[in-house]
DNA sequence: CGATGACGTTCCAAGAGTGACATGTCGAAA
DNA sequence: TTTCGACATGTCACTCTTGGAACGTCATCG
């Protein structure tokens, strides 16, 4: 049920078409709540019929220009305060650490290194994105910041974490 | 696709019947790769038909229990050494973060400090549990533990961040 | 002028996941 | 003996997600 306020939270920030939203999906939220093209236009026109968004241009090549409603806004900023983050982590990373113990313990170690060489490398992408976000004062860039503060955060933790959990085996 | 995994790991360690493994589920990856009961029974069915998993025994109330073939173990091992981990993190809480700006600073910072208080006595209940998983020798205790672990950096990190974000409004 | 690449939307099939409902059996305690 | 809780499986309808195909337009470069 969040892409649909995905969807609210980037048009409150501005009007777009369905075109626009995937390319700013892809570069803001991608990491948080991917979603793919088809998805976007199906929920776009859900949102449209609610209510919540309105179409207020058409341009060449037959774009539509959606814009947030007041129920729109109403809506996502009842859902930002009122109702409380359902947590669902799923990771297939971590279940797979369950079954390690069906392979060598070599295998096993191998996976976690893995794992941790995977955490590095996402810590150096981070890095390398928060140059160039550095600046920026629109909501999206500053609170983007706090965002990709928490992932850099993550991807230390977890690179930590994975050459501990090598360690406790053998 | 990694439900089926999840249920060949649990097997790996033993026979069981659908119910047996709702109750595994539950007390061990249930914070890693929740599933229902119907999910779970509808996957023993594709998996036995699938030749992956067979029904060794039935019991009284209809109870079957499914054992995992050598077809089964080989696939358990070749996910567990051979197919990359798909990392999907799709989470509500950091969503709602890129679009704090939309409220006021007041409830913004309210949010952050109720994830803070949420990660704070998720802390606990991981210390809490970590007791209880202390000895057990098993390999789901052993690897459980690995897990466990991960959950405890991942709370007290995500902990930190919400206090450092609040710090950064206003 | 023709090709190409960016722009732009719509539809569809299939697989995952959710939550509720239906249907029983068995053992033990009141 | 009735009733209750644990045992036990299965089905249904719905939503979400994925990935791809199909279709067409506009501007620009050679």
């Amino acid at each position: 049920m969040s892409l649909r306020h995905a969807v609210l939270g980037l048009l409150s920030e501005g009007s777009a078409s369905g075109y626009d939203l995937m390319k700013l999906f892809d570069l803001s939220l991608a990491n948080v709540w991917p979603a793919t093209q088809s998805q976007l236009y199906s929920e776009l026109g859900k949102l449209a019929e609610a209510g919540l968004v309105d179409v207020t241009a058409e341009g060449p090549r037959g774009r539509k220009e959606y814009t947030i409603t007041e129920k729109g806004l109403a809506e996502l900023r009842h859902w930002l305060t009122e109702v409380p983050p359902a947590r669902v982590l799923r990771s297939d990373m971590l279940l797979r650490v369950f079954f390690l113990g069906r392979v060598s313990p070599e295998e096993a170690k191998a996976y976690l290194s893995g794992q941790a060489e995977l955490a590095r490398k996402q810590l150096e992408q981070i890095e390398s994105i928060r140059g160039l976000v550095e600046n920026g004062t629109d909501n999206l860039s500053v609170y983007g910041r706090l965002v990709l503060e928490y992932g850099h955060r993550l991807a230390r933790s977890q690179q930590e974490w994975a050459e501990w959990a090598q360690k406790q085996i053998g």
